[in-house]
DNA sequence: TTGTAATAGTGATCTTTGTCACACAGATAT
DNA sequence: ATATCTGTGTGACAAAGATCACTATTACAA
């Protein structure tokens, strides 16, 4: 468990088994169970979660009811409605279990406490989150330059597993397309 | 002109006058004109570009020779390929003027010094990318929620200014609507 | 075990958006 | 001054995708 955030941390920048456990003292390990939810939209968004198993959804839902779906969060990903939580207010999404999750949760001011007191967990964030940046960018991209079935491919081979482990639903409304038609580009 | 970086520092982070002419020495203040490039697709990207004046556009050509804009970069922000930039490799996308434009221009080996040698400057980063994030994310989310109508009117909304200062071919290649069809929106 | 969700596939039809073709105004260069 | 390029609007038609309706299958709870 400890492993994994290490591991997750020295991708980026090398870190001590002292410094780990510095970090690791202002984390808190939580279990959810599928259904449950780590926030939902409208409440105080309080942490930040590193994934350490199972798998989630970020979730925006529109004023006819809609679900879409901002993000999916697994293993080695960090989670939460980050505007809320930067600006310490309430989330406009909601984050749902798919599968049974096991998260370390990082509060607001620790997050803070630990940027200031660590150096190194200043340079890892501030990687992580160009790197958080780069990616929604792809993202956007990938709205402006590829249809449905294009958008769809991207997604099957960027991230295979996601196939198998979410309902095709979901997977439809992480593309922004009808479940209809994204059923009928692979029959 | 250093005036204008200095407080747009100071809106996330207090800088003494020292801090900042130690940071302001590790950027270049440099002019283009009009439909001039601060970079090109396949160039090595040196530099990220801190706007003082002007309207450059973020521009990624797919293979079919169309140009989809990713962003607008106006007065007070930041722009590069970040990609390219943190990687130190070729630029997928360009950055070209749409107006005539002056930036300061900091490379990749002097933003690592000064983030280095100034934790201030490595807070403002990390700040400030936190909020690039939140923002692409937003944009996704407006993909996600939006027709191409409402798009239009989220973006007139949020700037009306671009209106005034760009030819709608360019918005709806930022909005991934065709020129035809922007055009239907108002007329 | 039986009834109820949730998930998934598919036909028919409607709506949105893209593409092609053309006209025209204003800016810019020679 | 005139030719050329850019930007813009609009009609006609085609294509992509959404919506609605219905069916079937599987998972799960009482």
């Amino acid at each position: 468990m400890k492993e994994k955030l290490k591991e997750h941390i020295e991708k980026l920048i090398p870190i001590t088994d002292d410094e780990l456990s510095f970090v690791l003292s202002h984390f808190s390990l939580e279990n959810y169970k599928k259904n449950d939810f780590l926030f939902q939209k409208g409440e105080k968004v309080k942490n930040c979660y590193f994934i350490i198993s199972g798998l989630l959804k970020l979730v925006y839902d529109d004023h006819d009811g809609k679900q879409h779906i901002v993000s999916f969060a697994m293993e080695d990903w960090w989670e939460s409605d980050f505007s809320a939580y930067f600006s310490e207010t309430e989330a406009k999404m909601s984050l749902q279990c798919i599968e049974d999750t096991r998260v370390f949760s990082i509060s607001f001011k620790n997050y803070e406490k630990v940027l200031t007191e660590s150096p190194k967990m200043q340079q890892f964030f501030l990687k992580k989150s160009n790197l958080g940046h780069i990616a929604s960018q792809n993202r956007v991209l990938s709205f402006l330059t590829s249809n449905a079935k294009e958008r769809y491919e991207q997604l099957f081979q960027q991230y295979p597993i996601l196939f198998q482990r979410v309902p095709k639903t979901l997977l439809a409304s992480y593309l922004g397309v009808s479940r209809e038609t994204l059923s009928r580009f692979y029959s």
